[in-house]
RNA sequence: GCCUCCCUAGCUCAGUGGUAGAGCGACGCACUUGUAAUGCGUAGGUCGUCAGUUCAAUCCUGACGGGGGGCUCCA
């Protein structure tokens, strides 16, 4: 027998010829898969003397992934054991999970993905093997002739980067066998691999939904059915992901706008229309004065501007000509018709605005400009409609109608990356006023396809944006060509306390804007020379901000948002005007107030706070009353009793004017 | 826009081809209580809208409106 000088995990082995990584790694149940010369393999991979093996833990990166593609598999098969005729499209791991595409005769409903998940557990307790096998175009052709979707794929081989090529990607055009008890295959698919060593190495999955979707992600396709599943290197992991989702439920902004009475959309006004109640008011306003308030400290001047606006203006800005599909339809005014409905005399087309900055573009117009008044900063909470598929509203996240803290800055293309930098800095404090601390930028380049303006700008833009993004000491990610074709741009993306990403504010600037408009200052030598603008909103939407900081908070706002910031309660009526009295005397100091003089009992009341969710629970008895106190109770369920009246004002003050979280 | 599921009281949800029920909430009465639900009672619904099938529709079919989950999109 053939001994083979190996290196594992970095330690030299002699091992026999027939020995495979599975052999090698049979002690640590952890390694599902390996690296073998530095690429991704199966562990029944033949070795070759001299050859350099790692184990890969299925709890790694690699091996969620490699763990993810075969549970997908695995559906796979057992979609088409349970329901004949369905034919594959494909099936990638993805975050937390993965999906496989189908295209049965009927679309999957809950009580089949059951069925599809029992007929799962069977096929993974049976410990099938994964076995690879090369195949040629040719003959994988013939033997997936009923696959018309691989078939598709096959002739994608070379393709990169999209999801197919999970299927087809590497080198090799390959098959995966899955090997039954008796070692024959029971079923195969078109694969690049790798996979598990088998089906039992799949320690725990769960089904999650189905889904329509696009085949190769073009609307323009036929619609596939997919199965979207989760998988996870034990119980306890899958457990907890199931954990984070109901948590999330639990803190959907949509939810708690109901059970906090914060908004709601009304049917009669229309789909992503929202109203407002009194208590998300108060949170929008507090919301919105204190973005004021740092916008003037800042140097932004405040500006107003209408709702529609006759065509020309969106014609010269140039939306009507790229964007007009996602813009309400013209109002015609003014129309005049012959007797037999012909026209006589053409209206005037005006449109809900869709944007702020052509309406801003206008106010910098309005009269000449001199270099000595750069960098100009317009802000406006400007309320834009956007006619938003169908499809896409999402609570108060994507709506139809919606507010931006909008600004644009007007300014020499020597202020530029001065501009750039103080405003990422502003940008980023502002969002760690409302809460939130965890942030990285990404830096989205030219599409040289698809953009206008010259090298030498754009050159200019993206180094003076990444030179600011630098300077923050964040994480910073490449979003090659993701730019808009008027001009690159950062986007600051925010981690919320559940530790999903949002994309929160965006920094960008234009060079189409400032042409279409023909913007001009005169400079210091008496020239006229066009200024760069920079567009910037922090909330996106304050609509969305509001949405994201509810999910953040799970609707426990910190004080200085808080809709009612105390609420007194009674140990007993008899107490009622003792506590209304200090209420009085909170409101004069500035504070939201309630009073619960409900019927309730006082552990009903302390309740009622609690889902509530009110940062301070006012309550005063007998022993509070007498020595001129109130006791405290806090979300959190602490207690703090006997605090003076004074004490207790201001120590709710303190944590509004600090904007702290209690 | 596309696929799919859903729409019953203010909220959360049961239920049936013969015009409906619970819990919470609201309102009333009693009770007067120190940190997450006191008890009793009352009111509240043309079962999303409009058509169709049927002797009969909240239930079946269709269209429309609104919503959920995805896909595509997101200036």
């Amino acid at each position: 027998m053939a001994l083979l000088s190996i290196t594992v995990d970095g330690v030299a082995l002699s091992v026999d010829s027939e020995q495979r990584p599975t052999h090698i790694f049979a002690e640590n149940k952890e390694i599902v898969v390996c690296t073998i010369n530095g690429e991704l393999k199966d562990l029944w991979t033949d070795l070759k003397d001299g050859d350099v093996v790692t184990g890969i833990s299925i709890s790694s990166p690699q091996g969620l992934s490699v763990l993810r593609h075969s549970t997908a598999h695995v559906m796979a098969q057992a979609v088409q054991s349970v329901f004949a005729d369905t034919k594959l499209g494909i099936g990638p791991p993805i975050t937390d999970g993965f999906y496989y595409d189908f295209d049965p005769q009927k679309p999957f409903n809950p009580d089949d993905l059951e069925k599809i998940e029992s007929a799962m557990r069977k096929i993974v307790k049976e410990g099938q093997r994964f076995k690879r096998r090369v195949t040629t175009e040719k003959d994988a052709r013939i033997e997936l002739s009923a696959e018309p979707y691989k078939c598709e794929l096959i002739g994608l081989k070379s393709g990169e980067g999209d999801e197919a090529s999970v299927e087809v990607g590497g080198a090799e055009l390959t098959i995966y066998d899955n090997l039954g008890r008796d070692g024959k295959p029971v079923w195969s698919d078109l694969c690049r691999g790798p996979h598990l060593p088998s089906t039992k190495h799949i320690p725990a999955f769960k089904l999650m939904r189905s889904a329509g979707a696009y085949w190769r992600g073009s609307e323009k396709n036929p619609m596939l059915q997919r199965i979207y599943g989760t998988a996870w290197p034990s119980q306890d992991e899958l457990n907890a992901y199931l954990e984070l989702l109901a948590e999330a439920e639990k803190r959907d902004h949509r939810r708690l706008g109901t059970e906090l009475d914060l908004f709601s959309f009304p049917e009669e006004i229309g789909s992503g229309l929202a109203v407002f109640h009194p208590k998300g008011g108060i949170v929008r306003r507090a919301m919105e004065d204190y973005s004021r308030k740092r916008h003037e400290d800042e140097g932004y001047e405040f500006v107003y501007s209408p709702h529609i606006t006759k065509a020309a203006l969106f014609e010269t800005s140039g939306h009507l000509d790229w964007y007009s599909e996602g813009m309400y339809p013209p109002m015609i005014l003014d129309e005049e018709h012959h007797a037999d409905g012909t026209i006589k005399r053409a209206g005037q087309q005006y449109y809900m605005k869709p944007m702020n900055c052509p309406f801003h573009n206008l106010i910098y117009r309005s009269r000449q400009r001199s270099y000595r008044e750069l960098p100009l900063r317009l802000f406006e909470f400007g309320t834009v409609y956007r006619y938003e598929k169908s499809g896409v509203l999402h609570g108060i996240t994507r709506a139809r109608g919606f507010t931006q803290d909008d600004a644009h800055i007007y300014c020499t293309k020597e202020q530029m990356p001065g501009e750039l930098d103080s405003l990422l800095t502003f940008v980023l404090n502002l969002l760690r006023d409302y809460g939130l601390n965890d942030f990285y930028l990404e830096l989205s380049t030219r599409n040289p396809e698809k953009s206008v303006g010259e090298d030498s700008e754009w050159v200019e833009a993206t180094e003076a944006l990444r030179l600011a993004a630098t300077k923050q000491n964040l994480e910073l990610v490449l979003d090659e060509g993701g730019a808009a074709f008027y001009g690159p741009k950062i986007s600051v993306q925010a981690k919320d306390a559940i530790g999903r990403t949002w994309q929160m504010s965006t920094i960008q600037v234009d060079f189409q804007l400032p042409q279409r408009f023909e913007l001009e200052y005169v400079a210091n030598d008496s020239t006229r020379q066009r200024p760069v603008m920079i567009h910037r909103a922090l909330f996106g939407s304050i609509e969305r901000f509001f949405g994201v900081l509810t999910e953040h908070y799970s609707g426990a706002f910190p004080p200085w948002l808080a809709p009612v910031q105390a609420i007194g309660i009674p140990v007993a009526d008899s107490f009622t005007d003792y506590l209304d009295g200090v209420m009085k005397a909170m409101r004069a100091a500035g504070i939201r107030v309630d009073l619960d003089t409900s019927d309730d009992r006082m552990q009903k009341k302390v309740r009622n706070a609690q889902l509530q969710k009110i940062p301070f629970m006012v309550i005063a008895g007998e022993e509070d009353q007498s020595a001129g106190a109130v006791s405290f109770r806090y979300r959190n369920g602490e207690q703090k009793n006997g605090i003076p009246i004074a004490e207790a004002i201001a120590e709710i003050q303190k944590a509004v004017q600090e904007r702290i979280q209690v």
